[in-house]
DNA sequence: TTAGTTACTTACCTTATGGTAAGTTATTGT
DNA sequence: ACAATAACTTACCATAAGGTAAGTAACTAA
């Protein structure tokens, strides 16, 4: 898939009437995000490390730059300790955590259709 | 994104914890099943020339492929009727109805997401 | 006779996504 | 002195998603 990433999404300027759900897919898109975001709704911040050990193999340099995607579009909050070796810990913003519904809806139609077939 | 698709999605054998999450990625991924799902869910059969028409530009190619793809996921059914030139309908199944909630989810995050920034 | 129609297929190409492996930093533990 | 550590960055490469443009079938209308 490829989702073109925009810096603005104009609803308002935009005649595509596949807007708000190209916003969603242009944020959420992608084999990371979502389950970024599972093991971060857990609540407390945890650690770059600490999300890497949680997810499927995943290489330093995509969950880097996908946690940079992320607080740029303001789902997570990047907190620096500057200390050695380095400490920086990851945590939803209030926007991230409204994730939550579209998270339990694809969770739940995942069980839905696992049963199914 | 590359959501790989799987013949099969094995949760009982698989270790991974995010393995309906991971379903529903592997067969709503990508950039264009959603919007045809969005297509789709008025209700009425629509030909392939009118499910094009509704969409951003798309190559017959690629709306070809995506419709093939949920044919096999079962969320809709294709249903050929041998007249010259050819009349091909696309309708959702009940699987495939079960998507609304996850669109309104994405279509309200959406939205939310837009005002909030 | 020729153009138009629909739902494709095919060959080719571009772009995006993500992986591998190595290097960087400054400090602590052995 | 040297390895280990965490959170990166960089260069390079592989794969996949999706686009473009052309061609095909069989019939109808002009």
């Amino acid at each position: 898939m490829s989702y073109s990433r925009r810096s603005t999404i104009n609803c308002e300027n935009n005649p595509n009437v596949d807007c708000t759900i190209e916003a969603s897919l242009s944020i959420l898109g992608g084999k990371w995000k979502l389950k970024i975001y599972k093991v971060l709704r857990a609540g407390h911040p945890l650690r770059f490390k600490d999300i890497k050990d949680r997810l499927d193999p995943i290489s330093d340099k995509t969950l880097t730059a996908q946690l940079r995607e992320m607080e740029e579009d303001s789902l997570i909050i990047r907190e620096v300790f500057p200390v050695v070796p380095p400490k920086v810990e990851y945590q939803l913003t209030d926007l991230g955590k409204s994730l939550e519904e579209i998270f339990l809806a694809l969770e739940k139609w995942g069980k839905t259709y696992i049963n199914q077939r």
